[in-house]
DNA sequence: GGTTACTTTTGAATCGATTGGACTATACCA
DNA sequence: TGGTATAGTCCAATCGATTCAAAAGTAACC
């Protein structure tokens, strides 16, 4: 029982660190090493030292010393329970309340808790209840100004319900979403909120068989088996291109993204709601799908407007589009709202200060991003509740592109 | 050993759920449950069931149960160990790599983990490695398109390294950002990245003491004990002013946050350089500070138009303050560039089509991400070695607005 | 056949919490 | 006095992995 495990030639760590202290007043979480444990010869042996665990071991090999030399042990459970007297049971009843405790116990734990600075450790706390606090949010793009304040907006209810956000940015790419589901599972997320990427439930089923609560963010599917937060975009679309029409222009074109997104199809239909309403015809030639990014919108601008003849007005689908439609006409020297009218769907403040500021179908963001949260929350609270889907009704800002 | 603890009435989850299946043919992970467990009754007894686990109870209780009525036992190592017919050991180091594992072994336990769709704990593998393969940011704001921009520089290089992005928002509110930093130690992050609302060490000094590397992000201060990623702000206000200098513009202000921000400091400093270099007076009542909103950027700049005389050109420090700024005009009806010159901090794609579009000093925001992230995982990876800081420099990009 | 050396696999301890059941002490009542 | 109820704690099993030390198997050589 004498030798010691760090004596290993090479380890390079002091035999010195005689792993926690013992007795009740020793109470000190700081522990020194007298060497630089990066050199390799041999620390001298120190007999009478108890031998470590090959956890305090590795933990030391792999650098748990602080960078001012001295070390400071993971404070734990046990400590509290042994400073202030109690089991460790107690320690953990007072804690989570999860029972009553006398108190002038509870005094007495709280008080070794604050002295020793005991922070829990949530792996070892997931490992028993299974859960980890942790949300996972699954996006295309932060970057995305319309994703970034949803993400702002989910964030927020979160951490005031005691949870945190992993952040998985797909970029649309069906593989990346698959491979952040994975890890978000493995990490054990008590629930997702995704923007989905793909186009069936496939991707997502993995998590629905573990039941795990799924908010299906902006978008969704035929088959998708979870409660959907986002706006009415069939509505949005509608009064965007209702609005052109009620301003005097009849050839109307729209700017949109690929059709396997639902948002993106609903937006098509609104639009073709309006025309029919007012008895006008869609012209196939001045639909335009395109990647939702901006350079690519640039370029459906151009090549819309490069056509003979060419719509008057134009309904963009996305913040995105919008931007880079900016850009196209500013290339073209066409003017807006001279020459073409615009509408675009998605607010932010830039749209208030562009030439010309855009007139736009705007979603509330951040509110949508508290919903899921708040629904993805509701869920995991009660987890036999059919949560039901929210959707949101659009609104239209008036600004001079039209 | 035959009562069942599932018994108790008013539990309503089926006894008939009999934890694992044993034997070796048995593998299917699917059990399903007869009865609703939504409902009060207590099932009828099945005494010839071994107890559960109370964990289990509680799983059950806690409703693993998928909504189709399957329900799924999580798959652990040891199935695949059962398998695959050898111990929970080999099948680690075949996951890990470990150790050498005879081919035909390893093949088997592959096969084993993809049939049974093996996916390992997380938490229980942080428990004894004492990493958690996370990294903790904070930043402000993601809805900031500056910040949204390095987050996403910060996960591209995260997630490509099997690493996890946990965010946090703090809103520059101190408060918020000790909570964070708090959770995030709880959490177990393996470092973290933070752009600190705080002035000193004193809030990371918590995570610096466990040893857990830190990354400082756009900002930093006197005391920081750890490596900085940003620009060299000075560099950048000096280069701004001085193109609005060569422009001819002689009565130059500046509209600039909050002092107590290092980079706002450097950037005052860069200004009045550039100043100085041209031996152009600072005067005081052209110099602004405003938080860091639109809306105060608005007002700072309608406060600075108003006096008498007026500058004829103002740098701004920050993107949103920009924004703010152009509204601001936009209000008074002052015209951007001909009565004013503006030259912004951060560029963003709004600010090609803005009126005017923007000159701007341009920081490389996602390679300021990416650089952030190889610094946090290059201090995980060699914990001994001094990660120094990394410095960019800013760009001129000259638009219409000056 | 026995010893040694090496390869491959396994048993069991461990990480740091949660929690059901049991234990102890005191109060209350008959 | 003895039995029961209750309040307050504690013991020990458990979650699902990692990893040390050692066992089991195999080969080589005398």
């Amino acid at each position: 029982m004498r030798r010691n495990k760090l004596g290993a030639p090479g380890k390079g760590v002091s035999s010195c660190f005689c792993g926690r202290a013992r007795g009740e007043t020793q109470h000190s979480a700081l522990l020194t090493t007298g060497r630089d444990p990066g050199l390799a010869a041999p620390p001298p042996q120190v007999d009478d030292c108890p031998p470590l665990s090959y956890h305090a071991v590795n933990r030391l090999r792999n650098g748990l010393r602080a960078r001012n030399g001295i070390l400071m042990r993971r404070i734990t459970m046990q400590d509290v329970a042994e400073r202030a007297g109690v089991s460790k049971a107690t320690v953990s009843h007072v804690i989570n309340e999860t029972r009553f405790v006398e108190a002038a116990t509870k005094s007495r734990v709280q008080e070794a808790i604050d002295a020793l600075g005991y922070r829990p450790n949530v792996a070892a706390r997931s490992l028993t209840t299974q859960r980890t606090r942790i949300i996972g949010l699954i996006i295309s793009d932060v970057t995305n100004s319309f994703f970034g304040e949803m993400t702002r907006g989910i964030e927020d209810v979160l951490v005031s319900n005691g949870y945190s956000l992993m952040l998985c940015n797909t970029n649309e790419v069906l593989e990346r979403e698959e491979y952040y589901i994975d890890i978000l599972l493995r990490q054990g997320v008590d629930g997702i909120i995704a923007a989905a990427a793909s186009q069936d439930w496939d991707a997502l089923n993995e998590a629905a068989k573990l039941n795990i609560p799924i908010v299906m963010l902006d978008r969704t599917f035929e088959d998708a088996k979870s409660p959907y937060v986002g706006v009415n975009n069939r509505q949005g679309a509608f009064i965007g291109t209702r609005h052109l029409i009620e301003r005097g222009y009849r050839d109307i074109g729209i700017l949109s993204g690929f059709q396997r997104l639902s948002t993106m199809r609903e937006r098509l239909n609104g639009y073709e709601d309006a025309l029919n309403e007012a008895n006008l015809p869609s012209r196939e030639s001045w639909r335009v799908d395109s990647p939702l990014t901006i350079d690519d919108g640039r370029r459906a601008m151009v090549q819309l407007m490069a056509q003979e003849p060419r719509p008057r007005a134009v309904f963009i689908c996305n913040n995105l589009l919008s931007l880079g439609a900016l850009m196209g006409l500013r290339e073209m020297n066409i003017h807006c709202p001279r020459d073409v009218a615009i509408v675009g769907f998605d607010d932010h403040p830039w749209a208030q200060v562009s030439q010309p500021p855009l007139t736009v179908v705007r979603q509330p963001t951040h509110a949508i991003g508290e919903t899921a949260a708040h629904k993805v929350l509701a869920a995991l609270n009660d987890g036999d509740m059919e949560i039901p889907s929210a959707l949101f009704n659009c609104q239209l800002v008036v600004r001079s592109s039209t």
